[in-house]
DNA sequence: CTGAAAGCGCTAACAA
DNA sequence: TTGTTAGCGCTTTCAG
């Protein structure tokens, strides 16, 4: 075929009788055109359906109009929020977002990498850190611009937008001592975030003396299963467990489940705090004391820090710490 | 800037001491360069970091090695296993995915369309019917591979991967009235295939003197609260129901906890049937039987049916009914 | 096995 | 306000 994608600009132009350049600029700069060559640009590109080619586009003006994100699963109820709000937000600027799985195999993350560098997207949103030195090193070669997302590391690669893990480890501890929970649990899955929650978690509850800390870990992404085994598992060696912590609210639903089963009273018996308040969270029975992590608003600011960098209007400082909040309800 | 991307596939040739086309034939045919040559151009290329660009690659080759999904939301479970599917294939197949939200705007779904058709990708997966005529028109129009997922509409655009949504609700209406369940009611999101299989589970159950089905909408996507409001809807206009047909599994959940806080047994008061079969529902207490949907699978062929018209290579025929199986548990 | 020329479709830069 | 020229980086095509 001579013409593979239908029309072109060429196409357009000779059909309004125009030059190829009006129609590019009745397109994208329909102010610099006069009012009625450009309702005549209009029409023709109205009656012929053409959808200029957004290739074309991005290799003459060297912008994509494109955002790569690097995920670990898209399994995850986690990142969920975090990618839809990401995409919504990207939409209503313009952009399109494009995806990239990582969960599967670390050793490939590089020629994932290149899969999605090799498209020149105008930025790219790493959820959770790139793991390997190599990738982070190729990231930084590419001079795309980077948003690392779902962390706080200290030394990020360019922007950030998220929250302190280890805050967070911290903070439950803070919050089972003072409810006077000594004996208590983690269950984890067993991901680098969520194991650095556990490690500031156990150092902050160990501070007290008499706290014991026990911890079960189960693969990632999380699940209910995980959380009724973990549950299981945690009492088979502390069958006087009085609190546990859990890496999601789906394993902390998964372990309420459990002490239903058991016959375990929730908080009475046995309190349970989650990650993520998910919808589903506040509505459980109990409904579930969690951390509340804003998956909506990190997507939207990742969205717009890179957006912001690309079209030079930046917005944001380039680290954003949106936090998180303890919500209590009635399983603690 | 003169390179805003770095190296090209001059600067490799030159420094390879080959020209252009050699470092071209190096990356896409290495069989057809003599092994030193090979061997010296990817050090080179190792060295230097050189990354191809894609979107001249594409524009030249007319192949972006990119395609796009069109679906309602990221946020609903019940697709999240089919996406993930999709994009981790495709990967593999040494393909993008790119993402494209419906959910928000109809009116807007053909300015997303173009969006994506502008990327020229190899193939559009539509998870959903494209609802609107101007719509289906459009992607018709762009000539590009099109697979309709989730769904078996009689008069499909070009490809289709999917289920019969009338024989799911035909079905879980048999298995009902096999149990001698007449007093039913439906829990469903309002979105149009829910829409189908609650209709035709009306009609068959009614088929049977006696029989009555109570239908409640929630919106969509659907979310445990969905669940528990909806029951208590249902029970309040039919303090009799004895089932319950439920449009997704966290429906379900919902229903089966706000059964468990009203002191109601099931399956012995009341039976509950999800869709989805995700991964909690075999773990809930009750087991939940539920419809179960491959979605993993429908990723996979989704991915391979557009593959496999860009490479020529079909595999699968253009229809593909990957069906559903009802898996009974405890909750009925 | 390797290279030179040409052009995919668009827009930056300049000119009229 | 509109048009002309050139070239983004790659690969097709044809020639050696």
């Amino acid at each position: 075929m001579k013409k593979p994608y239908g029309f072109t600009v060429h196409d357009i132009a000779r059909l309004a009788g125009v030059s190829a350049m009006t129609i590019s600029r009745a397109i994208n700069n329909p102010e610099k055109v006069s009012p009625d060559t450009l309702a005549r640009v209009l029409e023709v590109i109205k009656t012929t359906g053409f959808v200029p080619n957004g290739m074309a586009r991005g290799l003459r003006s060297s912008h994509a109009k494109l955002v790569a994100a690097l995920l670990p699963s898209l399994m995850s109820v986690v990142f969920q929020e975090t990618v839809q709000s990401l995409s919504h937000r990207l939409q209503q600027l313009g952009y399109q977002l494009m995806i990239g799985q990582s969960g599967y195999d670390a050793s490939q993350e590089s020629a994932l990498l290149d899969a999605l560098i090799q498209r020149r997207p105008d930025g790219i949103i790493s959820i959770g850190r790139i793991r390997t030195a190599e990738g982070r090193q190729r990231l930084i070669a590419s001079g795309i611009p980077v948003v690392e997302a779902w962390d706080l590391p200290s030394t990020p690669l360019d922007m950030l937008v998220g929250f302190s893990h280890e805050q967070i480890g911290k903070e439950v501890a803070e919050f089972f001592l003072a409810k006077g929970y000594l004996d208590v649990g983690v269950i984890s899955a067993s991901d680098d975030r969520a194991r650095r929650r556990e490690h500031e978690f156990k150092i902050t509850m160990e501070t007290r003396r008499g706290a014991t800390v026990h911890v079960v870990l189960g693969p990632a992404p999380s699940t209910l299963q995980g959380g009724r085994t973990g549950l299981q598992e945690l009492l088979k060696s502390r069958p006087k467990l009085r609190a546990v912590f859990c890496s999601s609210d789906s394993i902390a639903m998964g372990a309420l489940l459990e002490a239903s089963v058991l016959g375990l009273k929730v908080p009475e018996d046995l309190a349970v705090v989650g990650l993520g308040d998910q919808e589903f969270a506040a509505n459980l029975n109990p409904p579930l004391t969690t951390v509340r992590i804003d998956g909506t608003r990190i997507g939207r600011i990742a969205a717009e820090l890179i957006v912001g960098r690309t079209e030079g209007k930046a917005s944001h400082g380039n680290i954003v710490d949106v936090g998180f909040a303890l919500i209590e309800r009635q399983s603690t």
